[in-house]
DNA sequence: ATGAAAGCGCTAACAA
DNA sequence: TTGTTAGCGCTTTCAT
């Protein structure tokens, strides 16, 4: 024994009753006695008893309690959505369990098995960069657990998703570049497996259609790793400045790459001649030199909102079976480093 | 019954064992056959069998997991310290539960005390910067769970602690302002209950006594809520200010307070003139404008060192009483917003 | 209104 | 070498 904890039956044998009458007593059940009701619950309190949730767990396969799985808790965006999600999930009675899978796919199936049997109620899940293979969370799925994915979410799996509108947010972003006087830009993004690359890469082609700009193939560069490895964005970098066309501006697509790639200018000083915009929830880009324009997700939202959606799956009395996809909106905020440079 | 799990007895069942049997050659007892183990281990995989953890922790009363409590996940301080925990955490086959206080006493209790009855196997602590009653964690530890405190630490328990030499980070700094020729340096912290508070408070007097310059009272601003509000940070300059004697160098005390100090002074356009130092781990102090210097914490070590001494802890036959306190180097990087500006 | 007993999935002491 | 049984903490049917 662990720890001498306080449990039903040490306050059934101090009372004289039976567990079951205790159990009884405690969840307020009508066939108690209003005397014996009073003795149990004042006895428990007394002894500062605490139920089991591990034994609860056990006998009724549920825990209160919700699974996440993101790549990098230290990128912005996520922390943000877990707040988002904590602020729902606590007020509903649900413990919010976060892992991380550092955006490796054998990480990610790991903790979404572990989160399995450890019977969470449900699972909220933004992809790894990496992940090809979704067959083992399509049968979790399938066997009846309850998930949302948000973000970083895919068309294989029939279930709720909410994600920004990365479309949108890139063709905005894009826009503002061209209407700067931008007119090569390029595009550095994360793996072209992720849903939000596919999505912001359409976003920009659009916009440079909608202007008559020849969409130009080495202006886009993909970063599998996802920003993780700062040599991915310098090698990025180092390429497109061997075209033989150089870009005038740059579109970053993720948090760390924002950041990065943003570092990686600033020290081949060829950043002042550069338009640059990016996605990301940095809370500080404007102190940056200079200030970052930068496309923000409703990460707060997002979180709640695929929380909400994932509680009413879990607390659903029949399957759901009508699934959505809801979409936010992005921020454009402007500032400096995508404003044309006035020329001397 | 939730999803239809397969279980030590459905194997029993089909292989027309007691799943005592089965047990065991799971398990890979001497006392079974190899002619059985083979069979069940094969049947095992063939059906996907995964041991229910609910079910062994509450038998055994632990479940290789950590439970870790901070105060934010957006402080780029822990999510680096969660990095190392979870570094070493996994190496030894233990889970990582995060969960975070928002820098409230109440929801740190609520996540110590959710932690405890789901049976972690240890618990890593960072308080929150209001805690001021330590008698649960200390009757919890008294119990027999095992605690390590890492970064905000406490004297009122005995146990391991690891942090940062805050005191020595925090001298260095305030002595490299001196030798930038400021004079008249602020210090900007957090709640005075804080460990850390304390102790870069000391170092920052230190500092100022070897260097003979008077300490003086009103130049230090202390945020109570560690940053989580911007307007106690804007208070706090602003009081600054009113003083007879400005300040010509601030030096802050804790990750958020850093950069929202940094954007206060920016938006103020005094910043010119003044020297500036924080301690912050943030990864793009660099692309501040100016670049920021900063007192950077080893938090990845600190979240390794606390998570190895406090496995060592739960995995050691006799209670542990021999308890230590590491504390780690911090590193002082200097850019320009520290430097003395050149006199035009 | 209360109690006895079974069972959630698993392990282990004890039997055989 | 394998099986029987009890028990971890709790809820719940079925008796009483």
């Amino acid at each position: 024994m662990k720890f001498d904890t306080v449990t039903i039956k040490d306050i059934a044998k101090a009372l004289n009753f039976s567990t079951s009458t205790v159990s009884r007593a405690l969840r307020g059940s009508y066939e108690i006695s209003a005397e014996t009701k009073k003795l149990v619950l004042e006895y428990a309190e007394k002894i500062n008893y605490r139920p089991n949730p591990i034994a609860l767990s056990l006998k009724e396969r549920r825990s209160r309690a919700i699974g996440v799985v993101v790549s990098e808790i230290s990128n912005n965006f996520f922390s943000e959505a877990i707040n988002g999600i904590e602020s729902i999930a606590y007020n509903r009675g649900y413990h919010v369990i976060i892992t991380q899978s550092h955006e490796s796919a054998a990480r990610e199936k790991v903790n979404v098995e572990h989160h399995a049997s450890r019977s969470v109620d449900g699972l909220l899940i933004s992809l790894s960069s990496e992940t090809v293979d979704l067959n083992y969370i399509k049968e979790l799925n399938e066997k009846g657990m309850p998930i949302v994915f948000f973000d970083r979410i895919t068309d294989e799996i029939d279930t709720h998703k909410v994600t920004a509108n990365n479309y949108l947010g890139a063709m905005h972003a894009t826009e503002h570049l061209i209407f700067q006087g931008y007119k090569k830009i390029a595009h550095i993004t994360s793996s072209p497996l992720l849903s939000i690359a596919k999505e912001r890469l359409n976003g920009y082609k659009a916009a440079l259609e909608k202007h008559n700009i020849p969409f130009n193939d080495s202006f886009v560069k993909y970063c599998v790793h996802g920003g993780m490895i700062l040599e991915e964005i310098e090698e990025a970098i180092e390429e497109l400045y061997k075209e033989k066309i150089k870009p005038d501006a740059i579109f970053t697509a993720s948090d760390r790459i924002t950041t990065l790639c943003f570092g990686v200018l600033k020290k081949m000083k060829t950043k002042k001649e550069l338009g640059f915009a990016g996605f990301t929830n940095t809370k500080v880009g404007e102190l940056f030199n200079p200030p970052l324009t930068v496309v923000k997700q409703p990460a707060f939202e997002i979180g709640q909102t695929a929380t909400e959606l994932l509680i009413q799956m879990i607390e659903s009395k029949r399957p759901v079976v009508d699934f959505e996809t809801r979409i936010l909106d992005t921020e454009l905020i402007i500032r400096e480093s995508s404003l044309r440079k006035v020329e001397a």
